[in-house]
DNA sequence: AACAGGCTCAACCGCGCTTGG
DNA sequence: CCCAAGCGCGGTTGAGCCTGT
């Protein structure tokens, strides 16, 4: 037996709406507000409708300030990163676009903007774009005509931040959030310090801004914002540039002590212990950056250096390798994101 | 003009979560 | 603690519109 329906569907009218009947919903929350309960609503109102069907009416279309028609290149930007970051967690995303519902943006996602988006991957796919791009070539920003893309790499610093996020994450979601501090408001997702619980697991990291489309029949239902990035090949491309000298318990087994061990001196180091940063210890934003600068800046200012005791200076949604010598000199940072 | 196929978006569905008894 | 009712969310549907032939 399965759950019982939440109104009689034999004595409710479905399908589109009527201006009688959005007049009546409309008078009656007017007047009498929602009462709280959605169900008993229709009746009171005089409305042949199911209780949810006149929720969702008011919320995507009858209530105040609801905004309509074409999304903005600004909003278009919001609800991007958002995706990249969150997924589809229409509700959220919605929360930090003004007038906009949840439902309006999910279709002009699904209908619009993920097309507008492969298309440009599409116009942008000559560009290879190495794992470990050389330092300098992220001195600047990447040469694309398209502010949308570009922000993919360089995520804007007027990005909405999601402070207070407090619903639990299912572990399909992608794993953008991590924490090592119970005490924090982003939900703890079970990790203990220095664990990452999520994709780490599968030893790989999507590098952010590099969206794909691959089922096995070629359709297009699932879009990912990231270019699978394994563990060898970070490894071995650490090792090519000079960047590390060995790879020792990196990415060690069950998941802990995420971290590169540079084979020398850590003292060196911005942090003794990972040079890979996740997480945020200190605050519950998504500290993001616009450039690479920024990024220098949010390090050089960091208070927990080469005391290897805390992970500092960390970033949500990205993870920094430092280059030893030339992190010393403040000119070269590579900057991934997952 | 007629038709087919694609597109849009309002509405529905069902599930998980929350709340209150 | 259990259970039922209600809420909120994300995925899906399909009627109507649009566009190309």
């Amino acid at each position: 037996m399965g759950r019982a329906p939440c109104c009689d569907k034999a004595n409710v009218k479905r399908g589109p709406w009527s201006p009688e009947e959005d007049a009546k919903l409309k008078d009656f929350i007017h007047k009498y507000g929602t009462g709280g309960n959605w169900i008993a609503l229709p009746q009171k109102a005089g409305l042949k409708r199911c209780g949810k069907s006149c929720r969702l009416r008011w919320l995507n279309y009858l209530r105040p300030n609801i905004k309509h028609g074409d999304f903005s290149e600004e909003e278009d930007r919001v609800i991007c990163s958002l995706y990249s970051t969150i997924g589809s967690r229409w509700s959220i995303i919605a929360a930090q676009l003004p007038g906009r519902t949840d439902n309006d943006i999910k279709n002009y996602w699904n209908t619009k903007l993920k097309k507008k988006l492969m298309g440009l991957m599409q116009s942008t796919n000559q560009r290879k774009s190495p794992y470990f791009p050389a330092a300098n070539s992220l001195q600047t920003q990447p040469q694309i005509n398209s502010s949308l893309f570009r922000d993919l790499y360089y995520t804007p610093n007027n990005r909405p931040n999601i402070t207070g996020l407090n619903q639990s994450i299912s572990s399909a979601q992608p794993n953008f959030l991590y924490t090592n501090n119970s005490n924090m408001n982003f939900p703890n997702l079970g990790a203990t310090n220095n664990q990452y619980p999520y994709n780490i697991q599968s030893h790989n990291l999507l590098m952010f801004g590099e969206a794909s489309c691959s089922s096995s029949d070629g359709s297009c239902s699932q879009m990912s914002f990231g270019k699978e990035i394994k563990r060898e090949e970070i490894m071995s491309n650490c090792l090519q540039q000079g960047q590390i000298s060995s790879v020792n318990n990196a990415f060690e087994e069950n998941h802990q002590n995420f971290t590169l061990d540079y084979g020398n001196s850590s003292s060196n180091w911005v942090d003794q212990k990972p040079n890979v940063y996740f997480g945020n210890t200190t605050t519950t934003q998504v500290l993001q950056y616009d450039n690479v600068e920024e990024v220098k800046q949010q390090l050089t200012s960091c208070t927990n250096g080469n005391n290897g005791s805390t992970i500092g200076c960390n970033n949500n949604n990205s993870m920094f390798v430092f280059n030893d010598e030339n992190y010393n000199k403040s000119n070269e940072i590579e900057m991934f994101y997952y």
